[in-house]
DNA sequence: TTGAAAGCGCTAACAT
DNA sequence: ATGTTAGCGCTTTCAA
């Protein structure tokens, strides 16, 4: 017998160490690598024969394009860069959503960077993607470090900015005023008689949005000659348990608070919850809000009132934006998306 | 005056249609591009009267380098594709955040990608992501297409398996065993003397987790002679609304159920609140449990019995195993890390 | 410590 | 319908 004619099986089981190029299959289907090239591509015309003779060779070698090659000769990638404060603030993955939703049907690609709300990390995330060369970018917020702001212009991709619309957009922007948002809700506030209202929310500096609502609150209640009479803060991320504690304590403190605006709906959950529990007449003797619109809040005992931030339309319509700018390249940027943010009133605005 | 020499100002703040390259970083330094790189990556001896005349020019022209180049001629591509079934359902997040913590003190950079439960675009997903040439992979669950398989098979690059280690993994795997989860939270009702019990789950065939804490779930019922007698299933994602809905069609149907075993928390939760407002005793007339450990369980007026999956532990061990295989060329495969699964009692199990 | 040359795997552009 | 050539922007390798 003659050994060494046999083929060890570790061998026959061989996994190539070298990943296969165009040369490979170009070789294994007898067609030039260019052929090859268009088949996998769907470009030009090619015979159905030629076609066939490439796919099977690709297939049956198992051959995995390289697009790092392919973006490099093409000058084209089909990667859209988004950049989130935040993956565990529920906000962020539904915009995510809405995002991949319309990008299903089409080349591109979302690449997601998490900056946890510091404008040095997002400096650095951003350079990071904006070095593989993505067709366009979405980011959140307004704020960004001069660094940023320079490398964003320079980029001479679409700039999708989301969430927020008060403020210079760099590029397009989608998003909602929240400031206006704050600003109805105070309205809506005082309309129903509430007098003594608190603020609970993050004491994250950077948190831009959660500011910029309170600051419309502040200011449409002042025209009301209303004043914020006790505020109480979290650190870190927001859950149901701090909103009963800070609840608790806000109204240890100052027990005559008649409304509680939470700036966001996990916390005001929360709250809802503690009181209910300690049999507190919500909103007879205190009326309460939070801020998303969150699907969680459908499950309570009683819906919370909320304002609806449209999460996953604001991921759509950046999405859109940005696959608009892509079809037509020499279509003007500057596109701007005000939602409105409406107010669900739930069960716990309104006294009757 | 004399116009022509008049530079218009929209010329002044030019946007570079053409993005830079090490050639122009070389130029205005004065330096070779070899020297350029080797400056802008930390590579080998450079003076440093040289590297700051380099880092000058880099950074008064705003250069970013082209990573795609580096990576085709370097043939290294700092990028640890992700690939999960879903981004609502915050498990998935809470991983990916347990991941970046690990990655984010190394030079890799997680890429996700999202399948909605689907082993077809699973498959896509996959092709795409290793299109690009990824130093690693971890994709949540155990079942995947043959083709995805052999995908990965021949990638020759790390591959972590992540949530379940109830199969047969590619290479190394982290996560817990759901059937074993099922099975310890079956004995513990049963040890508590639960004889009537309901089983809530996802209608989803795909969710193979969730099928295999069912299978535990009534394979250790079996042991004591016991059988899951009615159960009811849900459309799409979770919710607390889905899970009071559910709750009150199975005790409708089958009103001497003493226990409800939900197959995560949030619908777990719903049941809870709505047996809380209905006013059933809980856990005296009937007990509950879910699955998860989700933080939002903490904020309830009774806290809900579940199960620990250790989610953003699962995301750290993953990319450490990434981080180890990529820092050791010739480390072998094939780790596995199998978390306990611990239960959570609450206050919806045991019975005073 | 610096530079020059070759080439990574693919595609644009131009033949044929 | 198919093939040939050049080159994308960088890094590797080798030379000075």
């Amino acid at each position: 017998m003659d050994n060494d004619k046999v083929v060890p099986l570790t061998k026959g089981m061989k996994t190539p160490q070298r990943p296969l190029t165009l040369k490979d299959v170009s070789v294994a289907s007898g067609v030039s690598e260019m052929t090859v090239s268009r088949v996998l591509r769907n470009r030009g015309d090619v015979s159905d024969a030629t076609r066939e003779k490439v796919l099977k060779a690709a297939k049956s070698l198992g051959y995995v394009p390289n697009k790092i090659a392919g973006a490099l000769a093409s000058n084209r990638v089909n990667l859209v860069a988004v950049i989130i404060p935040s993956l565990s603030n529920m906000v962020f993955p539904e915009v995510l959503t809405g995002l991949n939703e319309v990008l299903d049907s089409s080349p591109l690609q979302s690449v997601v960077g998490v900056t946890n709300y510091s404008p040095e990390k997002e400096e650095q995330v951003l350079f990071e993607m904006l070095s593989w060369r993505p067709s366009g970018i979405i980011l959140a917020g307004l704020e960004h470090s001069d660094a940023s702001r320079a490398m964003l212009k320079a980029s001479g991709i679409p700039v999708v900015e989301i969430m927020d619309t008060d403020g210079e957009p760099i590029d397009a922007v989608v998003g909602i005023s929240h400031r206006r948002a704050g600003r109805e809700m105070a309205r809506q506030i005082t309309r129903y008689g509430y007098r003594n209202i608190g603020f609970l929310g993050t004491k994250m500096p950077m948190d831009h949005r959660a500011r910029k609502r309170f600051e419309g609150f502040t200011e449409a209640l002042a025209k009301e000659g209303i004043e914020v009479i006790d505020q109480e803060f979290y650190d870190g991320g927001s859950s149901l348990l701090k909103g009963r504690e800070m609840t608790e304590r806000i109204l240890k403190r100052s027990p005559k608070l008649d409304f509680l605006y939470y700036s966001n709906d996990m916390i005001g959950a929360g709250g809802l919850l503690y009181l209910l529990d300690k049999g507190v007449d919500v909103p007879g003797k205190i009326g309460l809000a939070g801020f998303n619109g969150t699907e969680l809040l459908d499950g309570l005992s009683r819906k919370l009132a909320t304002m609806d931030a449209g999460r996953d339309e604001i991921g759509r319509a950046a999405a859109r934006i940005i696959l608009e700018r892509i079809a037509d390249e020499d279509m003007k940027g500057g596109q701007r998306i005000e939602l409105s943010p409406r107010i669900q009133e739930g069960e716990t605005l309104k006294r009757s």
